[in-house]
Formats: C-alpha cells, structure tokens, sequence
DNA sequence: ATTTATTTTTAGGATTGCCTAATATATTTT
DNA sequence: AAAATATATTAGGCAATCCTAAAAATAAAT
C-alpha cells in the first residue's frame, strides 16, 4: 500500500506523539503538532482508520497498529538518514537538516535508502543523537535521562537533544555544548532549576532549566 | 513565486518540448510527454499562463517566457546533479537513475543543490551526456550528431544518448556504447541504415538505425 | 467553399487535503 | 445530576489536479 506525503507525515507525528509516553494520542495534540486544524485531522484520522495504519474509534481515541508503526519507523529512519548525509558529507550545520529532511523523507526508492545506509556507513543515531531504525523497524534505545534531572557530582555523556530547533541548537553551538561532550554536574540552583555542568573537564557552562531538560545524558 | 511540483514538471516538459526544434508545442505533444489527457493540459496552461512562465493565447499556442525558462532550467539542473550523485557516490547504473531524479528534482532548498553541486565537484555534464545548467541557468551546449548521420571512415566520441529508458541504457551497457567512447564508422547499409562501428580502435559493434539515430556524437 | 477530421477547450465530476462554523460527545465543575 | 466547558466530529466549501464527454475552433480534404 502507498502513503501520500501528507498520511506519511501524520502518522509520524501520531507515533511520536504515542512514545512521548502519554497513553492516548488526542485529536488536539496531533493538530498542533502538525499546525494544522482539529478538524482536518479528524478527516485524515477516518483515513488513516480505513488504511488500517491506526485503529480508530470516534470520540474515543485512536492506537497506532503494527503496520503503521512499521511506515512511521520506515519514514523515520529515512528522515534522519537524510539528515547524517546533509551533515557528514554536505556539511550542513546540525541546525539546518531538519526542514530539507522534511522533504527528502518522502522520496520513494528502496534502493536509493538501502545504498545511502551504505554510503554513511549505517549510522546509529543522526546528528541530534536519535536512533536511525534498521531497515526492519528496530530502534536501538538507550537509557537516557535529560540533563536537569541529574544530581551534583553526576557524570555522564550528551547523547541528544529533544529539541531540534534552529534557535535552540544554534545556542548549543555557542555555549559549547555537543553530542558526545562529556559532563559532570557542578552546581544546581533550587530555586529556577537551573544547573551548571563541566565539560570534558575543561569548560563550564552555566544552563537554564528551560535549556537542560532538552538536554539528555547517559550517566556513567 | 513558488511552483508546484505538477508546474515544475510541465514547465520542464514545455521546455524540452521548445528546445526539440519543434517551433510551437502543441497541447496533444505536452499531453503524451506527461502521459495525461489534453483536457488536463488545457487546465494547466491556463494557469502557467496566469503565472507568466508561458506566454498563452487558447486556440493558437504557447511560448515558454524569460522567467519560466529559468524555472525549467532550474528544475533541470536538480534532476541531472542528482543523477550524478546516485551514479557517481550511490552506484546507481545509469538506467536506474531517472525515476528517483524525477522526484529528488522537486526538493527545495538552495543551499542543498549548491552544496550538491560542490560536493560533486561541479560537474558539467550528468550520467546521459546531458549538459547541466549552472546556477543562473546557463547551458553549455555541444555540437551533436546523431550516430546514424555519420559517413564511413568518419571518427568521434560518443557524448549523450538521447533516450533515457532503461531497456535501451541496459542494452547500450550490453554491446559495450558507453558515453565517452571514441568511434569510427566501419560500415552503413543503405537498405536499413545500420551501422557498424569500431570502439576504442578495438571492438566492433553493429546496431539497428533505431538504436544509432539516439546515440549522439561529436565529430573529431 | 463546404464538409470532414483533428485539435483544443469547456463543462461537470472525483479525490485529496485543507479550512470555518455548527453540532455532537465527553469531561469537569458546581 | 445538571450545567458549563473542553474536545471531537460533521457539514459545507475551496483549491489543486486529474478525468470523461460535449462543444468550439482550427486544419485538411474534397
Ligand atoms: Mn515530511
Ligand atoms: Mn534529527
Ligand atoms: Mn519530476
Ligand atoms: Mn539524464
């Protein structure tokens, strides 16, 4: 069966909203994810429901099948593909992949994703530290806490952001924090929750909480 | 002015139709290269027209305009870095290519195709011999003859094909034509215009005047 | 110069994907 | 439990892109 560009990209946004933890998928949340209205949602749930890629009840709620979480993964793993390639061989800044990822995330080849795995040497994760899905859908995940969660003295590794947000990523950029510093905890302010960390034992950086939670860290 | 991806695609359609040597384009020639029915056609001119990238009087005929041909050369230039890119870095056969550029043509994002561009080392010519334009639309053309034009004794370099589909590339890569071969004519037949030729002074191949009329050459 | 054939356009319809406004259902407050 | 609020769906519409069938314009043949 074919997606259209537009059920690919709702149903990515259906299943990231799902493993964000929350138990169902409002019709609202997809709405503002996909910054459209409610009630073009509503239509593209009843499609997506006789697609099968959804299980759909009215006012009730709606879960994602098998099926769906397999086209969702398979998208995802092109999008974040594409954005290593723009990255490591066009030497695109991390703050720039995102929109052009969008895009490129809907062109239809097998072959063309299966000889750029190759070609990037089957990357792991993509430049923001998420997991690329294997071709069969599996997601390596790794236990990760987010940066202002962890306690004075604690050490660990940045392994992603959960933003990926020019603004924000550019930021990351000035201050010096990256994908794979090494942190230690050195002091947190009770009262904002706002933290200050070493880096690979060398700078300081002082963070708000606004700016660590988005920061998320394998301890060691 | 954003175009969509059925404008791009009729606008290059138009354009090649116009460079063919025909002098006017007419609305059944557009339908049958967009494999549609003319009645879609007559739709979309109206709309190019209001557009100003063709120049559209109903009844008697189109000219694509100054503007709209920078379009059309635009969405050219994408498609042939493209195929470049999967032939020279994915290792795409050259008859693989065409279906995935028709697609990869439409992504937007001038700094991806500047970027591409360079990372492929500004290459001036893609997998099929066809010139790429540079980035203000400028195309170096060649003087060109069609293999079946040739006399014998007469020698060249083979440098375009002049048909993309992949049975008659698979076909080429068969006999052992490729683009940058050097020739000579050994032999025609008047009754049926086939030709014998001589590759790199040491192969010989024959071909139908079919397969010779879309091979094209420059003279030396 | 008519008639005939071809080409092109218009009329009307389907599908996708979005919208606003109105309605229906579910949830929360009192 | 009823009323008020929040959430979700439907109704009706619009734009894009395609279609078939009918009508109009042009070109070709007699
Ligand atoms: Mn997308
Ligand atoms: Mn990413
Ligand atoms: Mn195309
Ligand atoms: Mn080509």
């Amino acid at each position: 069966m074919e997606l259209t560009v537009s059920e690919e990209n709702y149903l990515k946004a259906i299943y990231h909203l799902s493993e964000g933890g929350k138990k169902s998928v409002s019709t609202n949340d997809i709405a503002a994810e996909m910054k459209n209205k409610p009630a073009s949602v509503s239509d593209m749930l009843r499609k997506l429901g006789e697609k099968e890629v959804i299980e759909y009840r009215k006012y009730y709620g709606l879960q994602i099948t098998e099926t769906g979480k397999r086209y969702a993964l398979q998208t995802i793993r092109k999008h974040r593909l594409w954005e290593v390639f723009l990255v490591e061989k066009l030497n695109f800044a991390w703050d720039e992949v995102h929109e052009v990822a969008e895009q490129l995330e809907h062109i239809h080849s097998p072959l063309l994703i299966q000889r750029l795995d190759a070609y990037l040497n089957y990357p792991k994760f993509d430049p923001h530290g998420d997991p690329i899905p294997d071709e069969f859908g599996d997601v390596r995940s790794r236990p990760r806490v987010q940066l202002n969660e962890m306690e004075v003295n604690q050490t660990g590794q940045i392994v992603a952001v959960e933003d990926s947000t020019p603004a924000f990523l550019r930021y990351l950029d000035k201050v010096g924090a990256y994908i794979g510093a090494r942190i230690k905890i050195l002091d947190k302010v009770e009262f904002d929750g706002s933290v200050e960390i070493l880096v690979d034992q060398k700078k300081t950086i002082f963070m708000s909480k606004d700016v660590a939670c988005n920061i998320l860290v394998i301890q060691s």
